[in-house]
RNA sequence: GUGGGUAUAGCUUAGUUGGUUAAAGCGCCAGUUUGUGGCACUGGAGACCGUCGGUUCGAAUCCGACUAUCCACC
């Protein structure tokens, strides 16, 4: 089995680790973030990744396609070269948005049919269309296609449709194999992750997981979480499933999400994470501190001169105070929308640098103990 | 000065032939956001319906006067 993860020191599950892609060293645990479009929401660009402590982007199959099309950023040279964004960049499937983002869709054995968000036109998406996609985006990481089941879901469908995610893996590797052996492909070592599903049922987790690991991919996910479960049940899958995972594979926990779910799922093993937590809730006024949550639209920050955390050393934090974001805020001037989303982005990148240092220090514990319930809280 | 129109929540307005706690949008106050349809969603507070008098069992609604404001004409 070939090695995709180094791990610099365990404590407890929890890994410190460095993945080296072709774009460059992933410090592990890592945040990605995402960037839909090929740009993260809120006037952020690619210039302001490296101060922000961004490590890899996120950015989305389903929505690249429909504009301004794979091909386009294909002739454009792939995404890299289209976003000016250098470092590792993971690519969705398109699974997650087939599922809750179009409208009268229809699954078969083959893939799926849906009508497109933008302009109601029917669009056929598989493993094939979605590895080529994915292959003329040219991102470090290609996810697999798989389906993503919003929680709780019957048994009997699970089954049905795990089985089904597996046969369309087997289809993923073989495309993504060829396309990677083509002349003219954008990135001809691009990575291929693989992703668990079974709701959340143990026993089909564990068999998925144990079907997938067999296929030596370059790194595996656990999908279908945070979708309408509660956090307990999230971290009892967490960790039936994690000792099926190869250790030598990143792993990578999508769609979470609060930090207190990031720090248990470090916990139990888990090296990569996304969400659109901090940044949506950037758009909506709600800041994250080392104190808890702020919403810098109440009324309180009205003459709060100061930053929006105390200890943060984010550049927003360095230069405005939290009154002037809550007037750009109330205004809606984009402004505002920005600084909220490169201090929220700065903070969750910052959290995941204090989780690695700490895990160097042999002080994980101290720290998750210390920081889980302060970060949670509302004020 | 004459004729006509309009006065309902902070703002813009809806209120059917007079009939229970007067409605909506924006704004305001708060909450929700987990592999992101770019500014969303869910709540809440807030009006003695311009003033005074009359008709009526009952008036935002009908009548009168007054006040404010707009339009036209002199």
């Amino acid at each position: 089995m070939k090695e995709r993860i180094r791990i610099i020191r365990t404590e407890g599950k929890a890994r410190r680790g460095e993945i080296h892609t072709p774009h460059g060293v992933i410090q592990t645990p890592a945040f990605m973030n995402v960037a839909t479009c090929g740009a993260i929401k809120g006037a952020v660009s690619a210039l302001d990744l490296k101060e922000l402590k961004c490590q890899v982007q996120l950015c989305n199959t389903y929505h690249l396609h429909l504009r301004p099309g794979d091909e386009t950023v294909k002739k454009l040279g792939g995404l890299h070269k289209f976003t000016n964004w250098q470092g590792p960049i993971l690519t969705d499937s398109g699974g997650s948005q087939v599922f809750s983002l179009a409208k009268l869709r229809n699954i078969k054995e083959e893939g799926v049919t849906f009508s497109s968000h933008i302009d109601g036109r029917k669009i056929f998406m598989g493993p094939e269309e979605s590895m080529r996609i994915q292959s003329n985006l040219g991102s470090t990481i290609a996810m697999a296609f798989d389906e993503c089941i919003e929680n709780p879901a019957a048994y009997g469908y699970v089954e049905e449709s795990c089985a089904r995610t597996l046969r369309w893996l087997y289809r993923c590797k073989e495309e993504l194999d060829r396309l990677n052996a083509k002349e003219d492909t954008v990135n001809r070592s691009q990575w291929l992750w693989g992703i668990n599903q079974g709701s959340t049922y143990e026993d089909l987790r564990k068999q998925h997981m144990r079907d997938i690991r067999g296929l030596d991919l370059d790194g595996y996910a656990i999908g279908g979480l945070a979708v309408g479960e509660t956090a307990e049940e999230m971290y009892r899958i967490i960790e039936a499933v994690e000792p099926e995972m190869p250790s030598c594979k990143p792993r990578y926990l999508m769609g979470v999400g609060t930090l207190a779910n990031i720090l248990e799922a470090v916990a139990r093993g888990i090296d990569m994470f996304d969400c659109v937590m901090p940044t949506r809730n950037a758009r909506h006024g709600h800041a994250f501190t080392m104190e808890g949550c702020r919403n810098l639209m109440n009324a309180k920050y009205e003459l709060d001169e100061n930053p929006i955390d105390v200890s943060c050393g984010c550049p927003v934090c360095k230069n405005h105070t939290r009154a002037y974001v809550h007037h750009l805020l109330k205004s809606k001037e984009m402004l505002g929308m920005r600084l909220a989303v490169m201090h929220n982005l700065y903070f969750y990148n910052s959290f995941m640098e204090k989780i690695r240092a700490a895990l160097e220090a042999g002080a994980f514990q101290a720290f998750y103990k210390e920081t889980v319930n302060k970060v949670s809280a509302r004020i």
